[in-house]
DNA sequence: GTTGAGCGTT
């Protein structure tokens, strides 16, 4: 059962094949590609402890060149280490050795699994659309079955993978609101007016939909692009005959 | 210039 076999010899320190994507056959287009560039640089690896944080893989990891970038991707709902994270090399040369020393090793007790990525690092927006139409195609965007817990409420990551210095502080959508006339001052006041009992849960909107939120404008009656806005001058009803009195 | 909600999580 253990029987990792492995290579007999030494990391063929890529000969042009590159198995980017683990292994898998990269791309049937693909003809001449003798840059570089084409290399995969970002790794995944797997079966990462739930509290590996980044600095643990960058020290094994470093050894073979230096890092672009470490990410540990994170449940967006529920915050929860996911088990995998991604290193990036500078040097895709660094990239195929670090796989090819770290696959099998042990980190934090567990072995990990390190392949190449396969795809590009998603964005924000891509994962968003994902959900409204990709890997869960419910209507109620339900994540993932394993980490869905009804005790995590939606509550938005505060966290930061990145030990960075970084401030990814505002993962969930921010939308503009309050009011440009108010100061702060003026708001805060208004707010304990308007709303006394409210605890200070403003911290910032979860993840957006709300269950069954169809209704996702905020003011949707406010049509900006509609007619556009009355004559000031409600006298003036003809503004260009007798706007003025002279001529 | 970028992008942290990155695919392989049980």
């Amino acid at each position: 059962m253990r029987g990792r076999s492995y290579s007999p010899s030494p990391p063929p320190r890529y000969s042009r094949r590159g198995g980017g994507g683990g292994g898998r056959s990269p791309s049937p287009r693909r003809r001449y590609a003798p840059r570089e560039s084409d290399l995969p640089t970002s790794l995944l690896v797997r079966n990462l402890r739930h509290d590996c944080r980044p600095e643990d893989l960058r020290r094994p990891f470093g050894q073979f060149g230096p890092l672009k970038d470490i990410y540990l991707p994170k449940d967006y709902y529920t915050g929860q280490p996911r088990g995998f994270g991604f290193i990036q090399f500078v040097d895709p040369a660094d990239a195929a050795d670090a796989k090819y020393h770290m696959d099998g090793q042990v980190l934090l007790g567990r072995e990990l699994t390190v392949v190449f990525a396969e795809e590009n690092r998603k964005k924000p927006t891509e994962m968003r659309v994902r959900e409204r139409s990709g890997r869960y195609s419910d209507r109620r965007r339900t994540p993932p079955r394993y980490s869905r817990s009804p005790r995590y409420s939606r509550s938005p990551p505060r966290h930061r993978t990145h030990s960075r210095s970084r401030d990814y502080d505002s993962p969930p959508p921010k939308r503009r609101e309050y009011s440009r006339s108010l100061s702060p001052e003026d708001r805060r006041h208004s707010r304990e007016r308007s709303h006394p009992s409210r605890e200070r849960s403003y911290s910032r909107s979860p993840p957006p939909n709300n269950g069954d939120a169809r209704s996702r404008s905020p003011s949707p009656e406010k049509g900006p692009v509609l007619s556009r806005s009355p004559s000031p001058n409600r006298d003036a009803r003809e503004p260009a005959r007798s706007r003025s009195p002279s001529q």
